[in-house]
DNA sequence: GCTGATTTGTCGTATATCCAACACATCGAT
DNA sequence: ATCGATGTGTTGGATATACGACAAATCAGC
């Protein structure tokens, strides 16, 4: 499929910002890079920078999501159903992301990256509910996504928080699949 | 000492070119290399090439120079005397450049190395015999440099030619070196 | 709390790079 | 020799990036 074409300046200053930005935080914590501090080690002029990223923040975000991306990506998921599989594979996508992220600077971004870990969940779910159930009502397959973005999410945080020492991701997410598949049970027509 | 700022694109610019041509010489003759792979592999446009360069063998030139001059920089010989230590190391410095050249591709632009390098060890000669002697004239000083920088080229042909394998260019040279300092020991007032 | 240093965010202007188009040259197959 | 494909070199206009300047915000030391 043909894709706008992008200014070869953009992709090369952007990646510039970007790989100086994730060097950056492998030596420091977010909190301590500045602005400056990223222009200078990519070699580019402030008002550059500016003109790709709202702040440091914008940044962050987009650093976070390009990499997620690499472990999380829908077309990894194109031809999947609302499986076991799926769950499990999904569940170690995110643990996986979470772990790659350098301990140091992790802690001070920490709910940037649950956000964005939900909605690319939220983004992956709903476009495999629609493929599935098409002629489901949209608010309904939007909130199951809602549901199942949060759910898988905060199954993540609570094996980090209490079973990451003692079980696998694989292990730790079948525990909560039965609960999961009841809600896909529902719209799937399946008895209780 | 301050140096004039160099806009940051047009290093990076020239270096994304050079260096996509390099890798290029690793792989294709000289003669095969187009602009077109070139401004391909590096990424950028036809005219942002011309707008740096003349044509492929202007960049070929500046690539050499380039690379010549991390062997062959005057500022290495800015406290050396025209002795027979300065002329061993530019003899290998020589030597060793020829040889970091891709063997593949070498042949089809031989020519102009053997004109960069003689260019280059006639801009060093120029400049120490200058510093030397400040009183000499400066058409024999030039004079001196040309036959300094041929005659030191000409003796790393010929010992690629017939000396490569049995002696190391260390050797080879100081069988050359009476020749060469009685031309030196005529401009330091020095008898036959 | 004060103060100097540093960083941020923006702006107008200049420069480097991109794009598409064009005419011409070269190459390779027939 | 011919012809289609490919590459070269150039141009005008658009866009991305650089620079220096500026005012305001933030930081760190006292």
């Amino acid at each position: 499929m043909t894709q706008t074409k992008t200014d070869p300046r953009i992709l090369r200053t952007r990646k510039l910002i970007m790989d100086s930005f994730i060097e950056l935080s492998g030596k420091k914590d977010f909190k301590d890079i500045t602005v400056k501090d990223i222009t200078n080690a990519a070699m580019i002029n402030r008002a550059t920078f500016y003109y790709h990223f709202e702040d440091i923040y914008d940044l962050l975000e987009k650093v976070l999501l390009e990499v997620l991306l690499i472990n999380l990506d829908y077309h990894d998921y194109e031809n999947s159903k609302l499986d076991e599989e799926t769950f499990i594979n999904l569940f170690k996508a995110i643990t996986k992301f979470q772990q790659s992220l350098s301990y140091r600077c992790h802690r001070s971004y920490e709910e940037t990256i649950a956000r964005i870990i939900r909605e690319q969940l939220e983004v992956i779910f709903y476009k495999m509910l629609v493929k599935e159930h098409p002629t489901i009502e949209e608010n309904v397959l939007k909130g199951t996504a809602v549901m199942l973005s949060w759910g898988l999410y905060g199954a993540s945080v609570e094996w980090r928080r209490t079973s990451k020492k003692m079980t696998t991701p694989e292990e730790y997410i079948k525990s909560v699949l039965p609960f999961i598949k009841n809600g896909i049970g529902f719209v799937s027509g399946n008895g209780k």
